[in-house]
RNA sequence: ACCCCCGUAGCUCAGUGGAUAGAGCACCGGCCUCCGGAGCCGGGAGCAUGGGUUCGAGUCCCGUCGGGGGUGCCA
């Protein structure tokens, strides 16, 4: 599809080398505004003193020089302090309707990260209550870039890193067993750390109604202290515990596959710290001198390689820091033999790209392949009134929660709608609303409107010999401008690493529909017409379908 | 104290170093005997501030002001 760039960009090399420039700088840019043009270069301003000539004068004499096959690219002429602006040919843009429908699913495709492999760590939120919506924003953008990387020909893993371990699993334990003596009328305090949401007592009250409940009864009234009660051959509170977690991460693996996320991998924390991985590590550390001893704690010497200052990895009571096990588990994401590590955390881990990627050099590792996305905080409002929400009391929305009320398609083109580097405001009412304020409606509006002409034309599939020649009306052409965007798009999501332009670009594909729409009949009088018209409209669809799936949104056939 | 993100139209936001800075919402006025009016057409206003780099800065660098978030052997 950047057939025409290509040939330009050529053509262009060469007749500068014919004026006698021997080092052409050739760059094609994208005019601001349309009336300029489709494609732009600067060449004759950047290579002026290579040619000693007047940038202007130089332009004049590059367009004579210049050779273009006039099926794909069309000069426009000199504009400015010396641009050179170019139009698409009519039948290149024709050709992209026959494209897109010949190559459907496939339209948008490519090869540019072909043999990259490229991993994204997203969510892996604490099993330690259910999904909440911060985690959800995560779960949408991961899961789009993912998509994105693979449309453009990378390999891409999706990874949970599950906090299955530590000293969360006895907390967690803990909670979980007051609110079990709670529904045995028995009264106890959460300890200070310990887990007060709801979601707490209500496993609470599925395990006394369980059979294992009949167990943990006998074993509590044996021991004059519940606590150090014994079930099945461990201790009630890292079994209640474990239990626990297991609860939750089986939830969170629901949610997130309603959510339309399958993550290929779950790697749990407990996984590491049986192979004792995080100690691996420090001897590895040890062994190349990033490890040193202050007032009884080990420090890894992060400063050394681009970190503002150093960190404790063990305290000096013995135990690893968090910090330790994490380095043990992107270790694995290098050994693993990653060309591209994502990691997507929120804003509040801005420390942790220098710091692990410190870590990680200091393991002789190319820290540049590690990136660390910081997604911004989201507001949950309703009707412009902000949601309150306090993590500590309990009172957080779930993600369960939010994707019940507005549905799966709003909630992911939501998340998507702003840049990851801005906070994002949730209207909880607007998502709901089906109507014109609503982006994600009027965009699956547009491809539900194509299929009702189809089936007003009753007519399965455009004809093959459908005479796209005829496509020349201006909102026609526009159209298809748009539809030729698509890689373009998804080359932009893949580099920044967000796939927020992709909204943005349906929106316009959707915009630049509905108005070819109402200047253009498509069902009429000429056959010839119809089905060069039915053409597009597929090839719109295609469009529409490509790039909403990539935002995990769904793209019906009626509304 | 230090660190990160952000200041663009009344509101929410786009804007790969290039030409006259764009959308949506809201507001006002038009358009259905016509393929889905969940639509289309028309109408106003703006780059927080001071320097610097550049032929050229909303965009890159430094300062100031304003908003949001975070941090000091907890995960």
């Amino acid at each position: 599809m950047k057939r025409a760039h290509l040939h330009l960009e050529q053509a262009l090399t060469s007749a500068l080398h014919e004026i006698g420039v021997t080092e052409a700088k050739v760059i094609l840019e994208r005019p601001r505004d349309p009336e300029h043009g489709d494609i732009a270069t600067n060449a004759a301003m950047v290579n002026a003193k290579g040619a000693n000539m007047q940038p202007r004068k130089l332009a004049e004499t590059i367009l004579e020089k210049l050779k273009v096959d006039s099926s794909l690219i069309v000069p426009v002429g000199v504009a400015g302090p010396g641009f050179i602006n170019f139009r698409f040919a009519d039948h290149y843009l024709q050709s992209i309707a026959t494209l897109a429908v010949e190559q459907a699913s496939a339209f948008g495709q490519s090869e540019t990260l072909k043999g990259q492999r490229v991993q994204i760590e997203f969510v892996s939120a604490n099993p330690t209550g259910p999904l909440n919506v911060v985690s959800a924003r995560a779960a949408a953008v991961g899961d789009s870039l993912s998509r994105i990387f693979r449309l453009l020909g990378a390999q891409c893993d999706r990874e949970f890193y599950v906090n299955d371990a530590g000293n969360q699993v006895e907390l967690l334990g803990q909670s979980y067993f007051c609110r079990y003596l709670e529904t045995q009328g028995i009264a106890a305090e959460i300890p200070e750390g310990g887990y007060r949401g709801e979601y707490i007592a209500e496993i609470a009250r599925k395990l006394a109604a369980d059979k294992d409940s009949e167990e943990l009864r006998k074993a509590i009234k044996i021991v004059d202290k519940p606590w150090k009660a014994n079930v099945f051959g461990e201790s009630v509170i890292s079994w209640l515990g474990r239990r626990a977690m297991d609860e939750f991460i089986s939830r969170h693996e629901r949610s997130l596959e309603h959510f339309r996320v399958h993550m290929e991998r779950w790697f749990r924390e407990s996984e590491l710290r049986e192979a004792k991985a995080e100690w691996n590590a420090l001897t590895e550390l040890e062994k190349r001198g990033a490890i040193f001893q202050q007032e009884g704690a080990k420090f890894v010497r992060t400063s050394e390689y681009g970190d503002g200052q150093d960190w404790v990895v063990v305290t000096s009571q013995g135990r690893p820091t968090y910090f330790l096990p994490d380095i043990a588990y992107h270790l694995t994401k290098f050994r693993r033999g990653y060309d591209l590590i994502i990691d997507i955390l929120g804003p509040d881990h801005h420390s942790y790209l220098t710091k692990m990627g410190a870590a990680m050099s200091a393991l002789g590792e190319d820290a540049k392949k590690l990136e660390i996305l910081l997604l911004q905080h989201i507001n949950l409002l309703r009707d412009g009134e902000p949601v309150k929400m306090s993590k500590r009391a309990g009172q957080i929305i779930e993600m369960d929660e939010l994707v019940e009320e507005v549905g799966v398609d709003a909630a992911r083109y939501f998340f998507l709608m702003r840049k990851t580097t801005t906070p994002l405001d949730f209207d909880i009412e607007l998502a709901k609303r089906h109507s014109d304020d609503n982006p994600v409606f009027y965009v699956q509006y547009a491809h539900a409107r194509i299929e009702s002409i189809f089936r007003r034309a009753g007519i399965e599939e455009p004809s093959e010999s459908s005479h796209v020649e005829l496509l020349t009306h201006p909102e026609e052409l526009k159209l298809l401008r748009r539809l030729r965007e698509l890689t373009d798009v998804c080359a932009e999501c893949a580099t920044t690493r967000d796939p927020h332009a992709m909204t943005v670009w349906l929106r316009e594909v959707a915009t630049q529909f509905h108005r070819f729409y109402h200047h253009c009949r498509v069902i009429g009088d000429s056959a010839e017409l119809q089905a060069a018209r039915l053409t597009l409209c597929r090839a719109t669809q295609v469009a529409l379908r490509t790039g909403l799936d990539l935002c995990g949104v769904s793209a019906p056939k009626e509304m």
